[in-house]
RNA sequence: UGGGGUGUCGUCAAGCGGUAAGACACAGGCCUUUGGAGCCUGCAUUCGGAGGUUCGAAUCCUCCCACCCCAGCCA
């Protein structure tokens, strides 16, 4: 199979590491990481940054560690790292032996803390967190220093190891570098480093009670896995000096250096932690891998592939400008993919009952069919064909508009693989009117050509054999919202979910080459779109798969709207 | 009104002083037993705006404008 071709990237940050290659900074060297928190699962803007750090280190033949960021007990649990982990793996990345934690590093980060304190550059604050909120000032006006500032680095060593020790209440002191109350970036006004948080650890337990603050943990964690180019979003950008300046204080070299990117934003969903959490505990959807999510999970059970997801993140490409990718590039990698892998098969998600009329009662004929049409090597099929049919009910129209190539009255329509059928007559229901058998004949001679005259039949339609079909669930998802930039809005964002997110048709009829499939496993329905056996809810006997993505479908633009 | 960032096609995104890549989307057409796939064509005289430097500027300088981030003992 041919791969998509992903030549390699070029971007800021890359130009950045050649840059440091011409200088010689790190001696050459490149080490990259990955740094989630788990508390909460991983989604597609997690694996851009996953494809820009692991992509770099095999591109440079460099390493990328996973490190997991548990550095506040609130919130993490095991659960979420075992997600990360097998997310990540899924995604095609690997990072051997080093997997860390940067609660591993509580005792050295500890150590460095202290260092700190003795340095002069560190103190114990006893401010109220209100209280030193009031002393930071604001965005335009400078803050004031504590009054606990000039503790003498004995006393601060003693409150210090009393608050690890856990002498102290939630609270009541924290420990905070000494840098500059005054400065115009507020970061650098004497941050918090270190907080007491009696709260057990999902792997500390209560080993410890006061736990560092991400800016202290953060560079100190990338120094100690000497960690070269330290890559995370914008938003800590003015937490860069802070980094430096930490780093400054207790690395000798090779320090690290960290650089920003855009996070990527997707349109018609949502990539905020904190509001895909909400959806998942309020009930919005059934899960964080509810198909309709942007987790790694979610698409995974959703049918996306690893291949199309990479090549989209290095579709997308890399920099500092805010952006809202357009989804539809995401399906369009989905379906670059599946074309090229996905077997074909029928399916019939609407059944509409054709009776051949003219064709043997009790004769059963196998149709060989191509797997992929485009590559044999795919392999071919057998696909009986029967006197009784189901066709999409869309593939027939009692009054057939302008431009409609396929089935109504006095029409007549290739099915698929078989033969050309000639509409004779329809049944309806006399309560609702609506049609719900039609009968054909079929030209016996139309199996494998056009039929003898030479008359051209331009519409296929997909059918199945009623009694060697087999019944299935299908699962159609859309959108999650309902407007591009659900990201934007400022009230609640639960009111711009698509109701119509999620369509459930219950009796489908499935081909049945289809029956033992296999959950997890990809196909395309002809002309309907891919299709995955959902790997939670399908049972041998029920077959549940999940629409992937449709078929791009210009019948349906024409006709002003695309059916299922 | 402080500081830090960013502004190139509808959406991403190349471009790094020599006269606007590419992709998605969109619009046409060809082909077709998937209205699929594939193929072809079109799609920024202009780079947030205004000045300036230069033979030449999206790229350099100046000023202006817009948007994003920062006042968690979250990350």
């Amino acid at each position: 199979m041919t791969q998509v071709d992903v030549s390699p990237p070029t971007d800021f940050i890359r130009e950045i590491i050649e840059d440091n290659f011409k200088t010689n900074k790190y001696g050459g060297r490149v080490a990259t990481r990955f740094p989630p928190e788990p508390n909460g699962y991983l989604h597609i803007g997690h694996a851009k940054s996953v494809c820009l750090n692991f992509g770099i280190a095999s591109q440079y033949g460099a390493t990328c560690n996973l490190r997991l960021d548990d550095t506040d007990p609130s919130g993490e649990s095991l659960e979420y790292v075992e997600s990360i982990i097998h997310d990540i793996r899924w995604l095609g990345f690997d990072w051997e032996d080093r997997l860390f934690y940067a609660s591993d590093y509580f005792e050295q980060l500890y150590q460095f803390a202290v260092q700190l304190i003795k340095a002069g550059k560190a103190y114990v604050c006893s401010l109220s967190a209100d209280e030193i909120r009031e002393y930071r000032g604001t965005l335009t006006e400078p803050g004031r220093e504590s009054p606990y500032r000039k503790r003498s680095v004995d006393e601060n060593l003693d409150l210090f190891t009393r608050m690890r020790a856990g002498e102290f209440e939630d609270g009541t002191h924290v420990l905070r570098a000494k840098i500059n109350m005054t400065s115009p970036n507020i970061v650098m006004r004497d941050p918090v480093i270190y907080r007491i948080k009696r709260a057990p650890h999902y792997r500390t337990d209560i080993q410890w009670v006061i736990y560092p603050m991400y800016d202290f943990a953060h560079c100190l964690s990338d120094s100690i896995e000497r960690i070269t180019h330290s890559i995370c979003t914008l938003e800590f950008e003015n937490n860069r000096p802070l980094y430096d300046w930490i780093v400054a204080q207790l690395i000798a070299d090779d320090r690290p250096q960290q650089i920003e990117f855009a996070r990527l934003n997707l349109s018609y969903t949502i990539l905020s932690k904190r509001k895909l959490i909400e959806l998942v505990e309020e009930r919005y959807i059934t899960g964080w891998d509810d198909p309709r999510m942007p987790t790694i999970a979610g698409m995974r059970r959703r049918g996306y592939t690893p291949e199309a997801i990479r090549n989209f993140c290095a579709k997308i490409g890399v920099a500092k400008k805010e952006n809202l990718v357009d989804i539809s590039l995401l399906e369009y990698c989905v379906r670059e993919d599946l074309n090229e892998r996905a077997p074909r098969t029928m399916g019939v998600l609407r059944p509409l009952r054709v009776v051949i009329d003219n064709y043997p009662e009790g004769l059963t004929e196998e149709f060989e069919c191509a797997n992929h049409p485009q590559n044999p090597a795919m392999g071919k099929r057998m696909v009986p064909f029967s006197k009784v049919l189901y066709i999409e009910r869309d593939d027939f129209d009692e009054n057939p508009p302008n431009k409609y190539k396929r089935l109504g009255p006095m029409r007549e329509v290739r099915l698929r693989n078989s033969y050309i059928i000639q509409y004779q007559s329809m049944v309806k229901d006399e309560q609702t009117g609506e049609v719900v058998e039609l009968h054909c004949t079929y030209n016996p001679q139309t199996r494998n050509g056009p039929p003898s005259d030479g008359r051209k039949v331009e519409g296929v339609i997909h059918w199945v054999s009623a009694n060697h079909s087999v019944p299935a669930e299908v699962r159609l998802y859309d959108r999650l919202f309902i407007i591009p930039d659900p990201a934007s809005v400022e009230d609640d964002v639960t009111k711009y979910l698509n109701p119509g997110s999620l369509e459930t048709l219950a009796s489908c009829y499935v081909e049945v080459s289809l029956a033992h499939a296999t959950p997890g496993s990809r196909y395309q329905f002809e002309r309907l779109g891919y299709f995955c056996v959902d790997s939670k809810d399908s049972l041998p006997d029920k077959l549940v798969f999940n629409r992937i993505v449709s078929l791009r479908d210009s019948w349906g633009k024409i006709a002003g709207q695309g059916k299922g």
